[in-house]
DNA sequence: TTAATTAATCGCAATATTACGATAAATAAA
DNA sequence: TTTATTTATCGTAATATTGCGATTAATTAA
């Protein structure tokens, strides 16, 4: 059907998947690798520097947006997008905790 | 086009999407946090355990097998599922990396 | 005001993902 | 061998994602 049954799910593995979403594509993941990098940035850098077309780009920054992982501050016709501090703090929060399963106290297996 | 344009990125920027994309179902991530907690497990177990029908779970289990995250040995009509603590480990070094950007210097934004 | 610049949105096509019934395959038990 | 048990695979339907051309909206410059 192609539509999750995220009702059968807690709310921390919901927000676990969304989140791991917003990752699950290379151009996210080089937007924000480049936002990090440059500290401000403007969409038509973007483009250029991840070569696809600009409405694409813009429909990525959107996606992140939505998860409020970057916010856009509107300059002149463009717009400054950046990392928003606290989200991806409590973002990392969140998927640290996952990834840190393992070091709990395990016994033994297969 | 639904087609990810994965020539366009680097070969780290694509791992992170397609780990990002393995735990980008709440599913997959209920199936790798029961694993810890059981420290190993039969499918039958997580179609109990989840809710969704066997040939649901048995995909999903095949995604992150595919990835190397689980490994499943044969034990009798049985499947033993667990985690592949090494593979779990990488997995978790790239992507602590990747939400680690944020402890380097910055500059004022916007 | 008009023209230029930049980003967002619309609409569509192509591919991917999710879900599951039906069935097959593999093994154990009778 | 036959039957039961368990998991994998097939096939299909529904929805989601990706990508981009065309267009619109918003702002600045002339």
């Amino acid at each position: 059907m192609g539509i999750t049954k995220s009702e059968k799910f807690s709310e921390e593995q919901n927000q676990i998947a969304n989140i791991a979403k917003s990752f699950a594509h290379p151009a996210r993941v080089a937007i924000l690798q480049h936002l990090f990098k440059i500290n401000a940035c403007i969409c038509g850098d973007l483009v250029s520097e991840i070569g696809l077309a600009q409405p694409t780009i813009s429909q990525h920054l959107k996606e992140l947006k939505n998860l409020g992982l970057i916010k856009g501050n509107v300059e002149g016709t463009s717009v400054c997008y950046c990392i928003n501090e606290e989200v991806w703090t409590s973002t990392k929060q969140l998927l640290t905790t996952f990834l840190d399963q393992d070091s709990k106290p395990k016994s033994q297996c297969c």
